[in-house]
DNA sequence: TTATTTGTTTAGAATTGTTCTAAACTGTTG
DNA sequence: CAACAGTTTAGAACAATTCTAAACAAATAA
């Protein structure tokens, strides 16, 4: 049992870096350290499909995957990550702040029944003329948000 | 002067009666009483021109004004309001909540810069072909937030 | 009108989401 | 491997909002 313990470990460990060295990659390009940290958060977010987050569902998560995080190291995280391009903000709901893995031009889909968000792909959406812009004012970005609910 | 100010305020006393009289109506065809308070901040929101505020600018109008109204009763009326709807919540930014006294279809530019909200008149703008929509699920609502800023 | 009922306001406490602080810790660089 | 600079953390602090329960005021009944 302890030499399947010690084997455990040591091929997590080894997985891990297997795993997290694009990770790491990523976490450089941007000019933050690839701490222990970091690369957890950065495993749960970018592995592959895109995800909406909260602070909250995020710690709730990494605690039951068995990660050491701290709430404060999460925010601080998913700040750091939005500041420098990784994820977006999504405007959902004005009590909590959403992020969102998929950063490229695209919209929401909003299910106030029960909460849920899913990805509107840019080509299925398109709003032709624009409206005239306030003068001297250009388009920073342009957020839609298409509330649905269950039929009847 | 004291008969100015006797008359000044037999003056305001019958002013306010008049503008509330149609405000008096308004709140007793949602259903809430019309109280001083109810009919001091309606006098704020509902004085023609449309008008975005948070509970806290609100208030602080309030205050400016002479009215004495507590903040957790702005809270209360902005709350009471919208599920009347003789407001609507804008969601502009997650930390804070914006009513909007134009309750009809139209969406807004959020200048980034100064923070100010303007209404973007339905007619400008429009979305064919509205993205399909998840299996059972009908639309509720749809937002469009134009993020500006100053041109360089 | 006055009395009664029911809805409303309020100060202050409580709650919630988020940020801050400063001490311990850990990547990174030389 | 030493030294520095960046990071994490617990817990305090903060800001927006809601709650509580006591005082109060509008509507209604008598």
């Amino acid at each position: 049992i302890l030499i399947l313990g010690i084997m455990d470990k040591l091929n997590t460990r080894i997985n891990q870096n297997d795993n997290y060295q694009s990770l790491t990659d990523k976490l450089r390009g941007v000019g933050l350290r690839a701490t222990r940290q970091r690369l957890d958060i950065g495993s749960l977010l970018f592995s592959g499909k895109d995800r909406h987050v909260t602070a909250e569902s995020l710690h709730d998560e990494a605690v039951a995957s068995g990660m050491k995080i701290s709430l404060a190291t999460i925010y601080n995280a998913l700040n750091q990550f939005t500041d420098a391009g990784l994820l977006r903000e999504v405007l959902i709901d004005p009590s909590r702040t959403y992020f969102d893995t998929n950063t490229s031009s695209h919209h929401h889909f909003f299910n106030i029944d029960n909460g849920q968000l899913t990805d509107i792909p840019n080509e299925e959406i398109n709003l032709p003329g624009l409206p005239n812009l306030p003068e001297g004012q250009i388009i920073d970005g342009v957020d839609i948000l298409i509330r649905i609910k269950p039929e009847v």
